[in-house]
DNA sequence: AATTATTAGTGTATAAAGTACACTAAATTT
DNA sequence: AAATTTAGTGTACTTTATACACTAATAATT
C-alpha cells in the first residue's frame, strides 16, 4: 500500500462542548484561540489526538487541561470532517459533549483567565471554524436526551433537592414544568434516593436532599 | 506549530454497516480482505478518506464501489479510534450504517463475486479489526431507532404492502407485532399513501400497495 | 410574639396513548 | 365447489401523561 497524499496536512482532533448551568442559564465553555487560523476568536476547547491516545482519552485530557474538571459525563457527539472546515489544513474532528455540575466549575488557575470563559448559550460570540454547528448539534442532542434519559442528573452536585433538579429541566427545555408531575416522574425512575439531610436556604421550608444511586450512570427510559 | 509524529502512519477511513432484509432475515454486507492485516478475513466495506473528500462522500463512494447501490439511507454511527484497533498503523474510522431496500441488492458485477457477500446478522463469520463491535452498535442503533422513528421505511422498495412493512419490523425486533395495531400506527404517521394498485401473489386476497410520501426522509416520532 | 413572605411538599381526576383480541374478504389451488 | 392462504377491519381495556390547589415549614419583619 502506498503512502497517502495526507502526510503533511492531516490532523485528527477532538472538540468538546462543555455544558453547565449557572445563574439559571445553560452555559458553555469557550477558549480564545492563540494561533491562526481564527486567532483571537472564541472556539470550543479541544486538542490534537496523540499517536497512542484514544479519542475519549484525548477529549478527557483536553477537558482537564483547559478547565481542571475531571470525572464528569462525557459522550461522543458526532465527527466533523468536511474539507475546508479549517482553511489551513484538513482536520477531522471528533466532537464530544460534557456536562459539568454547577458546584465544580471553578476553572483551573493555570489557564490564562481571560483566555477561557463561560458563555450563555443564547449569547454566544462568533465562533471559529464550524463550531457554531457543533454547538447546535450538541444542544439538540442534550434537549432530546432529556426526554428519554436521566442525562440531566449529571448536572447535579453530590447532593441536590428536587426543586434544583426540576430547575435544570426547566432551563434546558426553556419552559416551566409541573412540580407534582415532575416529582412523580423523577422518583419513579428509582435513580435517586434521599440522603436524610435537608438544605436550608432562604426564608422558607427546608428541602430534602437527594443523591444519585448510581453516579455517572445515565439510564435510557421509556 | 510543528509536525505531529503521525506523518507516515495515520489513516482516516470509513466503515459501513450495510443492512438489508432478505429471506426474512436481517443481513449485512461483508467483503473479504485482500491485504494484510486480516488478509482473507471478512470485514466491513469501507475506504480511506481522500484528501478533498467529505466523510459521508467517502462512505457513499465505498458503498457504491462495493455494492453498486446508491441513493440509499446512510447515517453516521460512531467514530472508532482506539490505538491498536489496527495492528499495523493508527486508524481512525468513522462508521456509517446504510439501509438497502431488498429490491436493490444485486451486487455490482465488477466486484469479484466471491469477495463480497450478504450474511445473516445471527450467523456472521469472524470479523477483522473491531468490526464486530461496530456491527453490534449499528444493530443496537437500528433497533432503538425503529421504536421512535420511521427508519424502517427505508428498507422498503418503491411500492410495498403494509404486511411487508410489518414483516420488516418483526424481523428487526425479532418478535411478532399485532396486525391491527401496527396498521393503526403506520397509517397515523401520515408518511405513506396508497398508490391505488394492488399486489397479487400467492393464493390469497391481493394487497393494497403503498408508497412513501417523502422518500429518503426519516421522521422522529413520539 | 405575631405576621408576612417564600419555597417545599402532597393527590386526584381526566385525557391520551398503547395493547389485546377475532372475524370477514378476496384471491389461488385442488 | 371446497379448501387454503393472506388482506383487511373495530372496540374494550390498560397504562401513561397531564392538569390542577392547597398545607407545611422556615426566615425575616413588625
Amino acid at each position: 500500500m502506498t503512502q497517502s497524499p495526507w502526510d503533511r496536512s492531516l490532523a485528527v482532533t477532538t472538540d468538546i462542548v462543555i455544558f453547565t448551568i449557572r445563574d439559571r442559564k445553560l452555559e458553555l465553555l469557550l477558549v480564545r484561540r492563540a494561533a491562526a487560523p481564527f486567532q483571537g476568536q472564541w472556539a470550543l476547547p479541544g486538542g490534537v489526538v496523540g499517536p497512542d491516545e484514544g479519542l475519549k482519552a484525548c477529549a478527557t485530557r483536553a477537558l482537564d487541561e483547559q478547565t481542571g474538571v475531571s470525572g464528569v459525563y462525557l459522550e461522543q457527539l458526532y465527527t466533523f470532517g468536511d474539507p475546508g472546515r479549517d482553511p489551513l489544513r484538513r482536520v477531522i474532528s471528533i466532537a464530544y459533549y460534557a456536562l459539568v455540575p454547577s458546584d465544580r466549575l471553578e476553572l483551573r488557575a493555570s489557564a490564562a483567565p481571560q483566555a477561557v470563559g463561560w458563555f450563555a448559550l443564547e449569547q454566544l460570540p462568533p465562533l471559529a471554524f464550524d463550531h457554531c454547528e457543533i454547538v447546535a448539534l450538541a444542544h439538540h442532542r442534550l434537549v432530546s436526551k432529556l426526554t428519554y434519559s436521566t442525562i440531566a442528573f449529571q448536572f447535579m452536585g453530590e447532593k441536590f433537592t428536587l426543586s434544583e433538579l426540576q430547575a435544570v429541566h426547566e432551563i434546558i427545555l426553556a419552559q416551566r414544568v409541573d412540580k407534582r408531575n415532575f416529582r412523580k416522574w423523577a422518583l419513579a425512575l428509582e435513580q435517586i434516593e434521599p440522603t436524610g439531610e435537608e438544605r436550608r436556604d432562604g426564608k422558607h421550608r427546608p428541602a430534602q436532599l437527594y443523591r444519585l444511586k448510581f453516579p455517572g450512570r445515565v439510564e435510557i427510559i421509556r
